[in-house]
DNA sequence: CTGTATCCGCCCGGATACTG
DNA sequence: CAGTATCCGGGCGGATACAG
């Protein structure tokens, strides 16, 4: 039957919303995608991403980078030294995320263009 | 050069992170997602929904319906009669989420095959 | 049944000050 | 510089009671 197609099978939903769960526990949230696209972009000590992400407090800052760390996105790397600097990068793993942001940004600005469509034909 | 299929342009960046922010904007959260996937498995009435989403209180679930009645993915019909009857159903907008619930889901699949074989090697 | 209103505890996260 | 500790206010969301 062709409605399976559109129906889906409930289990099968099932797990994959817990995959989706799983998903979004790692990287929703305000800050977790944007952290990880300040670090692409070159900024990897820690007062940089400070003030590269606009409104993260330091706490806030340390707390995503140590959960970040701990899903495997992020490297911590200390050069001992005087005086000691700290950097962050961004790991292959992170890399897999892609499919996921394509997607996302994909969808956003469809939808963005959606939103603006209606919000015009409300004005007429 | 070929790092830029790597290290990407700046502004196209930031273009796709306010996309990424918009979609998880409409979808993100702890609730949305679970909300239209019990619509989608044939729960459409208010306590049918709160019965079936476990957790989810009768506050937050008029608050998730609104919102996503206002972002296009679900439709409140009223059947007047006795008593009045009013059911929820998912838009066939809410489809165009498909791309993103997948990659989120196979992602999070691989994702938490990751987490537990770095959990196996931590007991070693 | 289908919600809304109110109360309220808790936690997120901002500001600030401080340590190494 | 690289964070941590503490204080604290606002808001999210649960429980309950209530309205249509």
């Amino acid at each position: 039957m062709a409605e399976t197609e559109i129906i889906h099978n409930e289990k099968t939903c099932n797990g994959k919303l817990v995959a989706i769960g799983d998903a979004l526990y790692a990287i929703g949230g305000k800050w977790k995608l944007r952290v990880i696209l300040a670090l692409r972009s070159g900024n990897n000590r820690f007062n940089e991403l400070q003030r590269t992400i606009p409104g993260i407090s330091a706490k806030v800052l340390s707390n995503e980078l140590k959960e970040l760390e701990l899903n495997g996105f992020v490297k911590r790397i200390v050069h001992t030294g005087t005086p000691v600097v700290v950097e962050y990068e961004v790991t292959p793993y992170s890399d897999t995320l892609h499919g996921i942001l394509e997607s996302l940004s994909d969808w956003g600005m469809k939808h963005k263009d959606k939103i603006r469509k209606q919000a015009g034909k409300d004005m007429a």
